[in-house]
DNA sequence: TTGTAGGCGTTATCAT
DNA sequence: ATGATAACGCCTACAA
């Protein structure tokens, strides 16, 4: 293997020199500047990511947080535009990632969590869909012992910022859409998690709009769960003009109920998953770039790292109606 | 940081010994082992997987390398299943994982992939949705530089495992359980990408398959484009009896134009991704473990990398039909 | 501006 | 069976 020993050799410097180089120190001169970084080029050389984070503890090792697969189509889908936008953005800040899920921490104490993410140099963790059942996270976030980047939970102190949309004017936004083209005096509302962190904020926007349109509104819990939109559909959809959910999955399983009896209805749903082009083209959602979400949140993480303090940081959406052509390719 | 001095120093011990304890080494009493094993619980230690790493080269980090998010629900639902499994073995025995993605590699030469795997201290690639055009990746992995692990490619060499089904078999299989229910004289058969790995092998499969049953096939190259495959359908779906393609997205590119048409052919694919159950229930398919395969692809890589040879391994897979009421959850 | 030396946490070698 | 010590490759005072 090259190190930075070698790089110093052909250079004729010393290897504190070459160092001073890779992290564009000031007091370097142009000339040994150019000396220094033709013999890497030479000799192909990269810095050993690992000696680098074992001797500087602040060379930034991220954590990827999330839940496993989950084998729903569309959960992978979103999940893996968090991994890539993340991962290259990481990779583009030089930073180190790891990627862990949820479900290897579950019967774990904050403590040995804690213990586990030091031993991996972690100083930085990006969270995604975090819940409130995740509570030793939660306390975790808490210590403000590691640095956090939160998708979607809007927990933020010192060493914590939270990424998100704004929840409640998208929901508002979405469901009006609908309005534009239908008539509508009734709407059923299909709400996510009882104690979700966005399930809340959405049902301000969507009680918002009712309030605004003199509509009468009917909210139901829908736990995100397609099957549950769907059994909620089947028994009570035909009586309501029209149906938002507060996801897409819950918005397919609501549309398929509407199929099968036979009956139309608008739904709306909420996040812009491909897979709401092969069910219906009658549906509008949210779309949000969840490439870029992430990519932001690892920015986040990176300026937290290098001192900066927990802050809000809201994305951009937009409203859509995703037929067939549109995700065809 | 709690590190392996302060455990010697509780245990009584030098940090050599709690060393020798953590790493399972024979010359150790028992007596000693219970005091460290104490100090160890007491505070909490977990060993620096940086500094092991860093330390004895051979502490086995193993980079997965895949493509990125494509967009396409059905490949991230693979490559979610693949990145789970990966990770969670990897874990399991104790492997430090890196996600990579070819891109971050397309301009670069082997020498500098080399370069960069080595500065990560990668010891190890699993490799996922390798393709002929990855020349660079492919000459790496004759370099027998690394331990290689690929997912459906079959390079094999000292160093270098290789992990699929048995493609041939699958491809003759799922369509031959259409022809259970369907009488069939004439198919039509969509491949995957000209060159590609699994192409060959999967129409090995239905050559013998129509040869066996007595059927005329005609083959036309679908490069596991959705779209592709819809073309193709629109074109000339109607003149064949059934239509097999050598994957689900292009089985539902294809069924989505004969809905289009408004004419009916049995039509099977190849992953057995839960999209299947939204576009048809009409639809056969060849269902692979994901997770698994990936799980036992990380797994050779273990043995690999603790010396083993490289060697081919046949993953299961079962024929199945996928209807709405199996994918809801 | 450049070089020297000590240390990051662990493992491996060699004495004891 | 156990302990002291030297790496591993890099970073960072501090000295020159």
């Amino acid at each position: 293997m090259v190190s930075i020993k070698d790089v110093a050799k052909k250079a004729g410097v010393a290897a504190s020199t070459v160092s001073k180089v890779l992290n564009n120190y000031p007091n370097v001169s142009a000339e040994t500047r150019k000396k220094v970084n033709d013999a890497i080029s030479e000799l192909n050389f990269v810095p050993n990511a690992v000696a680098s984070a074992l001797s500087s503890k602040q060379a930034g090792r991220v954590a990827i947080l999330m839940n496993q697969s989950s084998q729903t189509t569309s959960i992978d889908e979103v999940d893996m535009q968090y991994i890539s936008g993340a991962i290259l953005k990481a990779r583009e800040l030089g930073l180190d990632v790891i990627t862990i899920f949820f479900s290897m921490f579950e019967d774990k104490s904050v403590d040995e969590i804690s213990a586990y993410l030091r031993s991996q140099s972690i100083t930085g963790i990006v969270i995604f869909g975090l819940s409130r059942e995740n509570a030793n996270i939660i306390k975790l976030i808490n210590r403000e012992e590691f640095k956090c980047v939160l998708v979607d939970a809007p927990l933020i102190n010192k060493s914590t910022s939270c990424v998100w949309a704004d929840q409640a004017k998208a929901q508002y936004d979405v469901a009006n859409e609908v309005l534009k083209t239908d008539p509508v005096k009734s709407m059923l509302y299909i709400s996510g998690k009882e104690n979700g962190f966005v399930t809340a904020e959405r049902l301000k926007g969507i009680k918002a709009l009712c309030r605004d349109k003199d509509i009468a509104l009917t909210a139901k819990c829908g736990d995100f769960s397609e099957k549950k939109a769907r059994e909620i559909t089947l028994e009570c959809g035909k009586d309501y003009d029209m149906i938002a959910c507060a996801s897409d999955m819950m918005a397919i399983g609501a549309m398929m109920a509407l199929k099968e009896e036979d009956i139309f209805r608008p739904v709306c749903g909420f996040d812009g998953i491909t897979l709401m082009g092969y069910v219906s083209n009658r549906m509008t959602t949210v779309r949000q770039n969840f490439f870029e979400i992430a990519s932001k949140a690892m920015e986040e993480a990176e300026n937290l790292i290098s001192g900066g303090l927990g802050r809000e940081i809201h994305t951009d959406y937009e409203i859509v109606r995703l037929d067939y052509k549109d995700i065809l390719r």
